[in-house]
DNA sequence: GGGATACATTGACCTGGGTCAAGAAAACGC
DNA sequence: GCGTTTTCTTGACCCAGGTCAATGTATCCC
């Protein structure tokens, strides 16, 4: 909300989907590269998003897929007496708005967390790229089922896991699309709040805190604030399974 | 699993999605007449699956969605320590298997409850099929986003809805589901166990039990084992709001 | 720099719903 | 029909994690 990352220098508005680091985890993957600058033409990119801007609230009619080049997004819906689900996070490289293909609007909100660059693909001009290629139609598929497969993940993790072992999943996870992006896997930044996390989890803030805090007594990480640094990553493995498949990233 | 219901006369195996019942709320919904017919080519129907009969299982080579003409399914995920966490119904005109979009597998597994009768559309042909019918196309789309959308109203229950409200949600939605299907909304039998709820909705059995008691006493509901009627629906209804809208089947 | 604000941690306490156990009532199989 | 098995209900007890409250610590903005 603050104008203290205007200046940050965003060199990344006007990269085709061709020279885009993220486009083995993206919308390009495996796509061959006249497929790909077909895919470039019907893009749009814009100015980043700042902190707390929305790219669309539910209700608002759907007209895109939106693809995260650099920062964080939250979606989310609210409910009626006005409280709010987290449903998920999109990093660098991962597509939110899926939920917009239902019907003619989206069902969930999406903001960024953190000065956020994201490339727009309308469905329509999707639609009708789908028909001419059959790798866009596979891809998207694709994509599709993988969200619902990580919507499964959390329905089992919410339904029977501990809260333990759901924050110890959450940081797994984040680990593990970290690295699938060439950053570390050990250190790395919460772009989200513990009020986020929480809700996303379904847990209180402060079960969130106390088990950073029991989770360094174990000395299986440190954290700083925002700042994780996983130590034991075998142990907070061994915490999660005998619990489910690491479904995170693997594409 | 047992064979009770094996003489029971299965009249349906044959009916064209032209003729069908469902065709409002299945794949041919605001199909054109010559696309549905296309559909149909491609469309295998077999005999009825039995009780406890697997329509496929988590790690089968993915290959179909299916359609549910009449019966009841589960899906449901196996955790590694082997529970099983449920994650939906199929009920008729309902489909299954969109997570096996996502690679070469079904991430879930999938199960009759009853005699169970299914229209089986293979992947490939569906895939090819969608190039040549727009309308496919944008059918598949909306209903993956349904999926999508349903699986964010169970995060939001899981995440942050009492007991008492998860059960009352879950009997509004098989009312809705049923009305649509040109059913009772008020009267209608339970396709699954109260383990199956229990599971489905993050609570143990006996909670499921006593909120049974509960709302029995409260006069919302009557039960006897698998045979529900709501006599309260008013009620039902403003326990739930405050909560999330009601996503059931708007089409 | 400093006061205000938002976010995070920690402690004390409490409760919703889980667990364990026993019994009732269907459904099943012969 | 009649044991057996499975499913469901009900009661007694208990604990993981929620709530409330106080304190600490960044961040923001003038």
């Amino acid at each position: 909300m603050t104008k203290k990352e205007k200046l940050l220098k965003i060199e990344t508005i006007k990269v085709s989907c061709q020279k885009c680091s993220l486009a083995d985890l993206c919308m390009p993957y495996k796509m061959g590269s006249e497929e790909i600058s077909k895919l470039d033409e019907i893009m749009k990119r814009q100015q980043p998003y700042q902190p707390g801007q929305h790219l669309f609230h539910a209700g608002d009619n759907s007209s895109s897929i939106f693809a995260v080049r650099s920062g964080a997004l939250k979606t989310y819906c609210i409910t009626e007496d006005g409280d709010e689900q987290v449903l998920g996070f999109g990093l660098p490289g991962e597509l939110v708005g899926f939920d917009g293909l239902a019907g003619n609007h989206y069902s969930s909100t999406c903001v960024a967390l953190e000065t956020t660059s994201i490339c727009e693909l309308p469905f329509h001009r999707l639609e009708e790229l789908c028909h001419s290629l059959p790798g866009l139609q596979k891809q998207m598929m694709r994509l599709v089922g993988k969200e619902i497969a990580s919507d499964h993940h959390m329905l089992m993790m919410l339904g029977q896991r501990s809260a333990e072992v759901r924050l110890a999943s959450f940081l797994l996870s984040l680990s593990t699309r970290y690295k699938n992006r060439n950053l570390s896997a050990s250190e790395f930044y919460l772009p989200m709040s513990r009020q986020d996390i929480g809700n996303y989890l379904g847990l209180a803030i402060e079960t969130v805190s106390r088990l950073f805090a029991h989770f360094q007594e174990e000395k299986l990480l440190t954290v700083n604030r925002k700042q994780i640094k996983i130590l034991d990553h075998a142990k907070l493995k061994a915490m999660v399974d005998g619990c489910i498949g690491d479904i995170s990233e693997s594409a």
